[in-house]
DNA sequence: TGTACATCAGTGAACGCGCGTTCACTGATGTAC
DNA sequence: TGTACATCAGTGAACGCGCGTTCACTGATGTAC
C-alpha cells in the first residue's frame, strides 16, 4: 500500500511526541524487532526517510523511549516517598502503581529486559542501569524511612530490600510476557505481597542475624 | 584475517557439541546479536557455509541452546527434588545451584530475559515458556512437599511461592547483568534468603489470611 | 592388501533481503518590507 | 495588503552494509570386493 495523499505538515515538537508515542506502541505490539523506521514512520503517516527531519537516528528515538520510561517509573516512586503516614501501606500504594504502569505500557519490560537495547551502546547501558539505580534507590528511601521509624525490621540493608521488593513482581511479568498475557500477574502479587509485608514487619529484635550468610 | 589452512575434518555428531559450546559462549560475551554465523562458524575453526554441513539453519542452534538451558535449570531442581530431609535447606541448596548456574552460564540470562530469541517464533516461545513452567513446577512440588510436612506455611500457594523463590534472584541477575558485573548477586541472594525462609516458616495459624487481595 | 567408489566435511563465491540512512527536490508555511 | 524570500516538513529513489543462506566444487575418510 503506497503513500495515498501527502501527509499533512506538522511541526517537529509534535511529530517527535507522536514518533516516541508510536515507537512505545510498536515495542509493546511487536517488541524491538518491530520497530523498524519503516513501521515507526508508516504509524505517524510518514514515509521512512520523513522520520530523520524529527530525529537524528534510530538511537534518538531508542534514547527517548527510555527517558520516558525512566520518568514514568521516577513518577512513581516520587510520589510515595513524598506521601505521609506508615510505610507499608505506602509500599503497597507503590506496588500497585508499578503493575498497573506495566500492564498499561508493555514496552516497558520489553525495554528493560531486552539487552538488545543496549548491546553495544555502554552509554546507554549506563543510562539504563542509572534508571534503574535511581527507582531501586528511591525505594530503598522509602524502606529506610520505616525502619528508623522503627515499622520494618532493620537486620537486612534496605538496598536489598528494594531489590526484592521488585522481585515480586518482575519473574511475574516476565512469565506474563513469555506466556503470552495468560499469567495472572496481579493474581500473584496479591498472594506475595502480604508475604513480604509481613516478613518485613519488625518483629522483636533477636541477635546474630545480621551476620547470617548464603554460602 | 582469513582461513590459513583448512579445517580438519571433524564428525558432525562432535562438530555439533563443539557448535552448541561456542554458542553459548558467544551468547555469554557477545549477547545475542553476537551471534552471527560468521562468529559461530570462526569459533569452531570452520568457514561460515560450513556450518550447514551440521545444523539446518540458525534457528536450530538456538533451539539447541534452549534446550540445552532447560536441561539444566530441569537438573537442578530434579536433584533437589529428590533428596530427602526437611524442605528449607533444599530450597537453599536449590538457590545456590541456581545461582552457580547462572554465574557459571551468562549465557542463560542472557536467552531467557531477551526476547528477541523468540520474537516471530510461536513455537519457541511455547517451549520456552514450557521450561521455565517446568522449573517452576518442581520447585512448586518440593514446596508442596514442605506444606503437607507442616514445614512450610500452607496459606499461600505454592506455585506463587516458586514464583517468588525465582524473584529472590531474578532482579539481582538482571542488575548484574546491566552492571557489568558489578552488582554483588551472592551478596543479595545472602541478605534475601534469611528473609524469605523465616517468612515461609509454619507459624500458628491465624484465620483470614488466605484470602488477603491484593487491591 | 590394494583398488574403486561412495560418503561426508570443508571452501569460497555469490545471492537476496531487510533495514538504516542520505539526498536532491517539492511544496507549504511563516516572515520582512 | 501584497509580494519576495527564507524556512521547514514531506517525498521517493537510491545507497551501502551485514547477515543468513545456497551451491558447485574439492579433497579426505570410510567401505566393498
Amino acid at each position: 500500500m503506497k503513500q495515498k495523499h501527502r501527509a499533512q505538515k506538522t511541526s517537529t515538537g509534535v511529530r517527535q511526541d507522536q514518533i516516541a508515542q508510536a515507537a512505545l506502541h510498536l515495542l509493546a505490539r511487536d517488541g524491538l524487532k518491530g520497530l523498524s523506521m519503516t513501521a515507526l514512520a508508516r504509524e505517524v503517516g510518514l514515509v521512512p526517510s520523513g522520520f530523520y527531519r524529527h530525529f537524528k537516528n534510530k538511537d534518538a528515538v531508542l534514547d527517548a523511549v527510555l527517558e520516558f520510561i525512566g520518568a514514568r517509573l521516577m513518577a512513581n516512586a516520587s510520589v510515595v516517598l513524598a506521601l505521609e503516614g506508615p510505610v507499608l501501606p505506602r509500599l503497597e500504594k507503590l506496588l500497585q502503581k508499578h503493575v498497573e504502569l506495566i500492564l498499561a505500557n508493555k514496552a516497558i519490560p520489553r525495554v528493560m529486559f531486552s539487552e538488545e537495547i543496549f548491546a553495544g551502546r555502554p552509554a546507554r547501558r549506563a543510562r539504563l542501569y542509572a534508571i534503574l539505580s535511581g527507582y531501586l534507590g528511591t525505594i530503598g528511601c522509602i524502606i529506610r524511612q520505616g525502619q528508623k521509624a522503627g515499622e520494618l525490621r532493620d537486620d537486612i540493608k534496605a538496598e536489598n530490600l528494594a531489590v526484592l521488593f521488585l522481585g515480586l513482581v518482575q519473574p511475574a511479568v516476565i512469565l506474563r510476557h513469555i506466556s503470552g498475557g495468560q499469567f495472572d500477574l496481579a493474581g500473584h502479587v496479591g498472594q506475595v505481597w502480604p508475604l513480604f509485608r509481613e516478613a518485613l514487619t519488625k518483629k522483636k529484635s533477636r541477635k546474630g542475624r545480621r551476620n547470617e550468610k548464603f554460602s
